[in-house]
DNA sequence: CCGAAAGTACGACGATCATCGTACCAAACT
DNA sequence: AGTTTGGTACGATGATCGTCGTACTTTCGG
């Protein structure tokens, strides 16, 4: 088995509403999309974000934003790169990444 | 106790993100908001909603949805008629409820 | 080769959630 | 007064969720 079981990600038709407004329905999830977002599309590991939880429970909130469609994650070496699906959530969902990220 | 036990209504600028977000990831809110912002800012009773569920289930959706502030609920009679919060939900998280609303 | 680094897998725990049924209540109509 | 109408209150139940610890795997650097 590999760095990850199966690494499933949504094609950018398929994405839900409901789906993606529970990924980001959460204080830790929302901090994720926040800080990539702020990097202005750049990419960035799993390690490299600043959440109060533990381990395990990052790798949980990185799946949920994964299998909701909002990041894509790549494996590289031993870590995992994130990036933000911006431009397939912009296309389905016109503004709403928008819209939270600029909300206070 | 009167009809409703305390029907409290956050302030404008007290909405939290993660809270309307909340409630508006599940499908029989989604419904219900689609169907306020149908009618173009009017109102609503309770009653009068297409929803596949029982009245318990109902008045907790409503519940969840006036506690996150994107409903307002006024009681009339023995019906309670149901607003969308727009101009207050615009103001805190603009184009939010668009977005939302625009997404198929 | 050995160990550190970065995650994942799995199982567990308590909390919240969506749903329901039954009982209840208040207003309106007869 | 009785009945209907529209909704709430109060559990209860099963599902999902967020969190964690421990064990494991894989890759990379000495």
């Amino acid at each position: 088995m590999g760095l990850v079981r199966s690494l499933h990600h949504p094609a950018a038709e398929t994405l839900e509403l409901t789906g993606v407004l529970h990924a980001l329905a959460d204080p830790v999830r929302l901090e994720i999309v926040r800080e990539l977002a702020a990097g202005g599309g750049c990419e960035r590991r799993c390690n490299a974000f600043s959440l109060p939880v533990t381990k395990s429970t990052r790798t949980h909130h990185f799946r949920v934003l994964r299998e909701s469609g909002v990041i894509e994650q790549r494996a590289e070496g031993t870590a995992v790169v994130n990036r933000l699906r911006r431009d397939e959530l912009d296309a389905r969902f016109p503004g709403l990444l928008d819209s939270v990220l600029g909300a206070g």
